[in-house]
DNA sequence: CTAATTAATGACCAGCGCTGTCATTTCCAT
DNA sequence: ATGGAAATGACAGCGCTGGTCATTAATTAG
């Protein structure tokens, strides 16, 4: 029923001791032992016990998720990623969804990380991006890994997973302006969240890149809701000069102006292209499925939790790349930009 | 730093053993000698170290969560539920995301339980629906919950939270009738759900008080997904008759049936109304917004978390009512069902 | 108001299953 | 052989609970 060390130990003939070594692959095992060790614990099915293991070295074997995103295709994909990783290497994950405007935001995240005496964080934003709290979980010395908006690692961002909004934004206002749009209007996400910023900047340096001109009344300022984007395609709508493309910062935000323009009865994409990002499953349940960017959040998740286990765990191979994941959203393309009738 | 039980003891004047009683809430324990050690225990902000509890034990403090549901809106209420509850009673949740049709999802379930050594389980469909395993659950001694349909609380179904599809069901179908549609269809879900069925036979029931004559056509076989949704209503509008009205099992294949008719030109409501079920985010978000039932799940999981910690807790309060919870989801009208034109 | 009875509490120990430390043994190269 | 490094083992202890009694306090009956 219960299998011990000392049953494996037995087994194996070796020391309870030598299995713990095994265990933990510390170095000065011999490779014949080892193989012994490894045979007994596969005959045996054996599992090491979690908590004796927490109690006695004082580390624990889990990892948290933190997060606030009302998104929930995205919190379902990051765990899915983060919990393959930690299954992997014999983790645990604990999520912690919370409020990140909270005012002690900092003291709950550290409690939880006392209290449930993690490993270490894996964070997305808005939390990847609050430097107050990189700041305590640094104090107190916990390992953790951001995922975060970039293109460029760099050793200050050591510890993160960047996914290059800039570029993919680029790239999405880039085919916009092959169909020949050349008044593209921008719906913005939280103003806190990075990747709305770099978003806008990717589709600014597009449009620059073709010398046209910004037009400041095209960029509204929102937040990553449907409701948002409701707002701003009626508020775009409302100029005198109305934009012929809209690139939403997100799928739900292109959904709410696809369902705005429906309601002024625009038609899109041939009165109006609407372009999203993300590739969230509901970018393709509109209708018409939105145009939008790719970006792999399960694969994002797991190399996010491989970096962060790279870290925590003290006698992993190092010969690992050590280099920053970057990853790039990619173009998809759906009826919602389809070819400009004008 | 770090507050142990031995801090806590001398703190409070009384013996590690008291407190430990207290902190395991046992009986036997005076009003005020539990206060003084409560009263120790929030000035230390003692956390009491969960590995050595459990190790100690035997027992653990986590609860799972297993779910295979592409549904991302209703896993991240659950989650939501359970979490809330396991945080008032300081458990932990853990989360695992399998594939249900697995050959050996018995054994994985039990491998669950025994490796992390849960102290319980929350099932959701479709878990909750398989009687392999609930037996098997059952013969390894761990405690669970089941969320399934149905209407009438029952000592066999003693451990499971119920929710009343037929008789939302019902109501949907004859806001429906009431409505003047007199041809509905009904588009299922999948079949190893029995929320599918009793949803059916819920618009069943509601036709037969009206008197009105099933039509086997009707009613389309499917899965809760969007593409179910849109070869169901696709399928529908081929036929001779067409129904002037789709009730689909959930607001997925609801969104689905709409994306359809939309490609169809078919006029929402004015030529088809249209209805779903749950309430999930994006039946607002479809236009028209869905006529739905309001499926409260994260109330519903924190009282299943509630049901499962009454019986696993030793020493809990039995005093509680341990009647079953039985949900009705509520009619949720909106514009895809608005008074037909005809 | 005291004695008898019961309820609360404390002292003590073992032990959950594993890891850290350090002493010991084994191996290999000289 | 013989020193020295590498591999292995013995043992204590992580922080808590469960058990067993012994002790003390509260309650009740007489």
């Amino acid at each position: 029923m219960k299998v011990t060390i000392n049953d494996v130990a037995r087994h194996a003939g070796v020391s309870i001791k030598t299995v713990s070594r095994v265990m933990n692959n510390e170095p000065s095992v011999r490779k014949d032992t080892c193989d012994k060790v490894m045979a007994a614990i596969n005959e045996l099915q054996y599992q090491p016990n979690a908590a004796a293991r927490n109690l006695a070295s004082s580390r624990s074997f889990s990892i948290g998720y933190i997060y606030d995103n009302p998104n929930a295709y995205y919190v379902i994909d990051m765990q899915r990623g983060l919990l393959d990783a930690c299954r992997k290497h014999g983790y645990e994950l604990l999520i912690h969804p919370t409020n990140a405007k909270s005012p002690d935001i900092v003291q709950e995240v550290i409690d939880l990380v006392q209290q449930s005496r993690l490993a270490g964080l894996v964070l997305t934003p808005p939390f990847s991006e609050m430097p107050h709290i990189a700041a305590a979980l640094e104090s107190i010395g916990v390992h953790f890994v951001r995922i975060i908006s970039g293109s460029t690692p760099s050793p200050k961002l050591s510890n993160c997973v960047l996914v290059d909004d800039f570029t993919a934004a680029f790239k999405i206002t880039t085919h916009l302006l092959e169909l020949g749009h050349t008044d593209i209007a921008f719906l913005c996400g939280d103003e806190e969240h990075s990747s709305s910023g770099e978003r806008l900047a990717g589709y600014q340096a597009a449009l620059a890149k073709r010398n046209i001109a910004p037009n400041p009344k095209f960029i509204v300022p929102g937040s990553y809701s449907f409701e948002s984007g409701v707002q701003g395609a009626k508020q775009l709508m409302a100029l005198a000069k109305k934009p012929s493309a809209i690139f939403a910062c997100n799928d739900e935000i292109a959904a709410g102006a696809l369902f705005s323009a429906r309601l002024m009865n625009i038609a899109i994409p041939q009165q109006l292209a609407i372009a999203g990002f993300e590739n969230s499953p509901f970018s393709r349940q509109t209708w018409p499925p939105l145009t939008t960017a790719h970006q792999p959040n399960v694969t994002i998740a797991q190399q996010a939790a491989e970096l962060l286990f790279r870290h925590t765990k003290p006698n992993a191979s190092k010969t690992l790349s050590d280099k920053q994941p970057v990853f790039i959203p990619e173009l998809v393309v759906r009826e919602s930009t389809a070819v400009s009738e004008s």
